[in-house]
DNA sequence: ACAAGATTATTTATCATATAAATTTAGCAC
DNA sequence: GTGCTAAATTTATATGATAAATAATCTTGT
């Protein structure tokens, strides 16, 4: 990859932005500044600022009026399947509420791809998860890595599926799966998952039995879901302890 | 609604070169045209044109790079999930396998959203659901749009679950819906599916018994699949027997 | 003939400036 | 105060110029 996208100074902003954005930095107490403002602080010119706000725009984040200036959408206009928007949103620090309700989306459509899969995957699709599978034995011998060849897996599948809305939550899970990996505290070298219940997922595959194979996978994300609650509730426990510590201190 | 988004020429270019890049108006015979060139085909500045690449850019469309032009990005890169992007896809004619793609996806989550409804919903919830069960009746009786009020009633189950993952799939139940009612040559007046069925959704939810609501949507959905997968076979067969008389024409 | 290096050409990226359009705000007459 | 007019503000559009990236072409030496 030689002139990776980020370099323009475009897209420098676009992230800049979109990053400000979801992290609640604006709001009517401090709204979206207005052209001439963001061209200040970039020190960019009125195009390159336009086409910034114009991608925002399309992902749903901004709105834009003449006279009456720019501003933040609400969020449920937010398009979140948006791989960036995603990622935005996942990079902010404590949002293991947002990775909860992701996982409860997982809990949605992996079972059911897993099932497709076992319906209908081709030859070379099986080699795929196959050679899935054998990176992540690979990693639990320390020769590779745990979580891309975890990730690898669930894509490996979501791509055997025959849907093309199933491949596209590629991009979200390899997003979801790296910052749910920093939340939870997971090291490399420590398996993510068991090997033997990320075999039973592809026996049933390969058995053709759909009801089998979402099943498996359905105990495969229920357990990461367990993962980020526990370290959720952590979270939190820090949270109530901090403030008693300040109460008492009072 | 008074200055609808579409007025802007930006935005009339964005969906015009969107719907053209969806129906491979563009190929390796035809690539994208260059900056200069759609500036002539629209008569409109380098300003507009860029914007409106920009933003296409950001739905996954397209990329531009120095000197090497810009291009159509390959399929698998678009971002299907957003709506305007699933509309154009669907607005195609004979697109009926993406539909059948896009319904395999409302069987992942739609169940899914009814059970985490019964499981969390509010009583505002409740109340949002049973009105759009009553425009279904409503409708029934001549006085409410039947596919609104159908699309209604999906919508405030998805609002009711509590995930802003599933409440982001609205648009595009609505988009996906609108156009398979074209598709299966469903018209006004005729019900699209029975208040009986809808109304085992409700009773499940309002039972708080998340297994029940999941079964009793996932018996909905699979009913539109049947009427989509049926007009797909009757396109087929017209399909088919055009080609034979033409065969035995000659 | 051919490889290496320099030159040219093409296209997007960025900048700068000006005008138009939309819409709120302020001013003013009554 | 009400209704009309004018001014002010902000985005939308147009135009033209320069910079940067890189493919294509043209030297030049062997």
């Amino acid at each position: 990859m030689q002139n990776h996208s980020g370099r323009n100074l475009t897209y420098v902003i676009v992230h800049d932005l979109g990053r400000a954005i979801v992290k609640g930095h604006y709001d009517q107490h401090n709204p979206f500044p207005i052209e001439a403002a963001l061209c200040t602080q970039y020190g960019a010119s009125r195009s390159v600022l336009r086409e910034a706000v114009k991608m925002l725009t399309a992902k749903g984040l901004l709105r834009a009026r003449p006279r009456q200036g720019t501003w933040i959408e609400p969020e449920e206009n937010w398009n979140l399947l948006d791989p960036d928007v995603l990622q935005w949103l996942l990079e902010r620090k404590y949002s293991p509420q947002l990775l909860v309700e992701f996982t409860e989306m997982r809990l949605a459509f992996e079972p059911m791809a897993a099932a497709l899969a076992a319906q209908r995957c081709q030859p070379e699709d099986i080699q795929n998860i196959l050679a899935a599978l054998d990176r992540m034995r690979e990693a639990e011998k320390g020769n590779d890595d745990p979580l891309s060849s975890d990730i690898a897996f669930h894509v490996s599948i979501l791509n055997a599926c025959g849907n093309r809305f199933y491949a596209q939550l590629k991009g979200m899970i390899n997003t979801a799966l790296r910052i749910s990996i920093r939340l939870t505290n997971q090291r490399k070298g420590v398996p993510l998952a068991s090997i033997r219940d990320h075999k039973k997922v592809v026996d049933a595959i390969m058995a053709r039995d759909p009801e089998a194979a979402s099943e498996a996978m359905r105990a495969l994300i229920v357990e990461a879901m367990m993962l980020i609650q526990q370290s959720k509730a952590d979270e939190l426990q820090k949270a109530a302890s901090i403030g008693s510590s300040i109460k008492s201190a009072q």
